[in-house]
DNA sequence: TATTGTTATACTCTATAACTATA
DNA sequence: TATAGTTATAGAGTATAACAATA
């Protein structure tokens, strides 16, 4: 179970507006799971060669973007890597440092993956007006504002 | 990782979409996993006694509701009855059924998870009017009519 | 034989800390 | 000593199947 947004399949969404969003949220990512794999990535993998696009980057700034644990990184490298989707290359300024950058074939793999989410939020936003997409794209820019209120908790 | 929607905390919301709404659900989702903590229960916990709230109920049938494993529910149940915040009841009717129900205490636990849920839905829409919120519904209930399109997949 | 609840097992994820090699 | 990357280990969560009691 996705825990409070269980049930995607269920004709029963919840009542409350911030339990809505997250269920809605959990659907939409799920979707667009699945399109990933579809594409021939996970979204750990897909989200990596994403942010590799920008250029090569160390593996504990790239950890960072990523927002995982540098072991846990090591593992999806790995995987890229042996898939010959990313590189690893020793920085000569710093020979601790790997500099990862993706391959040709990460961004020809990564264009089939952006291609699978275009078609997916197509079909999710089908009903949408670019005028209910803008608006939509407003309302949770507003909740956002809001997110800094709740750093502490527990 | 929330996987998709990595990054909570960072200042880099999604571009796309799909992904921002998924970011947000997920940003959501935790804030009101925190306040239910903080009320005492976990999500499932709380989502358990939700469903308990509309009468006892066969496990199996709980199960369903709650999209976990009848297996998995046992383990919920079995803390929740330690607590004294549900009760399993054999049914007289059919003895291997258990009749589960919420007990006082359960219901006043559930009243403080709700009255936090309410505190975390008012803050993380403090922000919008009525009409607001209203449109917000809208906009994400036509996503879920497109929904159905998406069965199949992997 | 089918069903309800339970237990057991394996598999994935995650979080933590120890380890190496460089600095 | 501190840092970058790696490895190892333990914990939570999930999924699956086997199981006992009852129908």
């Amino acid at each position: 179970m996705s825990d409070m947004t269980a049930a995607q399949d269920s004709p029963h969404p919840p009542q409350r507006l911030g339990l809505l969003l997250a269920w809605h949220g959990s659907i939409t990512e799920t979707r667009m799971k699945k399109a990933l794999s579809t594409a021939g990535l996970t979204p750990r993998h897909a989200m990596t060669l994403m942010h590799l696009e920008d250029g090569p980057i160390g593996q504990r700034a790239l950890a960072e973007r990523l927002e995982v644990d540098p072991s846990v990184l090591v593992g999806i490298l790995n995987d890229l890597e042996g898939e010959g989707l990313a590189v690893r290359r020793r920085d000569p300024a710093d020979r601790r440092r790997h500099n990862v950058a993706i391959t040709e074939a990460g961004s020809s793999a990564l264009a089939k993956t952006n291609a699978a989410l275009d078609e997916v939020e197509l079909s999710l936003f089908s009903a949408f007006s670019q005028q209910d997409q803008d608006a939509l794209r407003t309302l949770l820019g507003r909740i956002d504002s809001n997110a800094e209120h709740f750093e502490c908790g527990e």
